[in-house]
DNA sequence: TTTCTATTGTCTCAATTTGTTACAATAATA
DNA sequence: TATTATTGTAACAAATTGAGACAATAGAAA
């Protein structure tokens, strides 16, 4: 939690307030004690990575996240902060556990963030409660998105899921039951479809499997069995200019 | 959600108050917005089933659930409130889904209930605010629970899943889901082992299986699948007074 | 132009798993 | 002692998956 809307909420706050001791937001807007966060999947065409945050002067890094507002619903919360940070709408979007250990709100880091940025929380403020987060996992395709690195307090960008830094609270939890997740659904959900653009080789969505499960697969079984699920059809073929037979190009139908 | 350790609650507070306008649970204990709700299913050789509870003098089925409080853990809560209303611990427990749209809280609802159990509710009372939901399933050894009716404001009750009443709010669709994902997790997860007594039949086994499909197995490649999994354990024989082959007793190993 | 190389699409056969039927063993009953 | 319903397992067929082989081919190298 605690970045995305947040950020952002905080921002227009700002402006109105003094330089010094900025204003942080009241409760009047949004649920207190639940925010949600988010592990934004992509894929570069070899690795499987995600979206996280660097907190400006910390060198704490979080996944983007935030409230619910009272008035919305807490799907349209996260869709929300996917927007704000990925500039992409219709995002595939699925919701898959709820954090709500006591241990793993921690007022001393949530502190650290806000007074890195001249926000100066009371002892008792909303923003240093015990929060319940309901985490999502997002699927988008890497290319159509440029990740918005926020002026104010963070910024963003793709890290390899082999490859992430230490992440605050339980974030590093929150990615591995992503991932753990994300891997059960291979099968049964549109996970290439969303990962990969609307025409791709057999390779490149082998390749999106791969980098999933974490393991190499069979290049014969792995194209006659997506053949067989009569989910794809065939375009035309891919020039790639490389001095070998091209592959065709798929999509999902 | 709203039960369980709700109504517990409420009678601990009720024995402090008056006869004809009974005190309602102030929100200094619990979270605000924040509820649980469970889906605790049993086996009682045939059916599935699961635990129901009516609010009195309103005709109103629910989903036994309850409140966080500020200082215990979110799963904590959740195996407090199965406690208190099956006797059990130790209970299997899995966290499916958290609802969380707007219209699932209905404070007219709410206000029914509790009016028909003598409270008088304030308007803004934090009890018909927005709730959301974390919905739990709980899987049940049937024979070794007694069901605790609430003198208070409930009783509880088995119901057959393809038998239930209506229920308020969004309780149907929590059902549904906790139902969907059951049958997702049978294969992987320790279904079989947490419905059944500690030692059972291969028919008893197929019968648990079956209930949650909702389809009838093969006999024999069930048997052979099973065996094969090597996740069990041949016990003596079991004579049941039948004019047939006596079935083996098997455990989970 | 011809040869070479890496990759792709498909085929074949083996190995494994699953579907289906058959049948012997057996616990109580008639 | 024969009968009946059910259980455990074997046997074979059908379907799926594993593993290797091979021809087609797009460009590079000769």
């Amino acid at each position: 939690m605690f970045s995305s809307n947040f950020t952002i909420y905080l921002e227009k706050y700002s402006a109105l307030a003094e330089k010094n001791h900025k204003e942080l937001p009241s409760n009047h807007e949004f649920m207190p004690h639940l925010a949600y966060d988010s592990v934004i999947f992509g894929f570069n065409g070899t690795q499987l990575k995600i979206l996280v945050l660097e907190y400006h002067n910390t060198g704490l890094f979080a996944l983007p996240g935030g409230f619910v507002k009272y008035t919305e619903n807490l799907e349209d919360a996260v869709e929300r902060g996917l927007k704000e940070r990925t500039g992409l709408d219709q995002i595939y979007l699925e919701q898959f556990h709820t954090f709500g250990d006591l241990s793993r709100s921690n007022p001393e880091t949530m502190g650290r963030i806000l007074e890195a940025n001249d926000y100066k929380p009371d002892d008792g403020h909303w923003l240093l409660h015990r929060f319940v987060s309901v985490a999502y996992y997002a699927l988008i395709n890497y290319d159509e998105v440029e990740p918005r690195p926020d002026e104010l307090s963070d910024s963003i960008s793709w890290y390899a899921i082999d490859e992430l830094p230490g992440l605050i609270m339980d974030h590093g939890l929150i990615v591995e039951k992503a991932l753990n997740v994300l891997k059960d659904n291979l099968e049964k959900k549109l996970v290439g479809m969303n990962l990969l653009p609307s025409k791709f080789t057999m390779k490149q969505l082998q390749q999106v499997y791969e980098a999933v499960l974490g393991e190499k697969l069979r290049r014969t079984t792995f194209q006659r069995k997506m053949l067989g699920l009569d989910i794809l059809v065939r375009h035309e073929k891919l020039y790639q200019g490389k001095a070998h037979k091209a592959p065709y190009l798929y999509s999902f139908r």
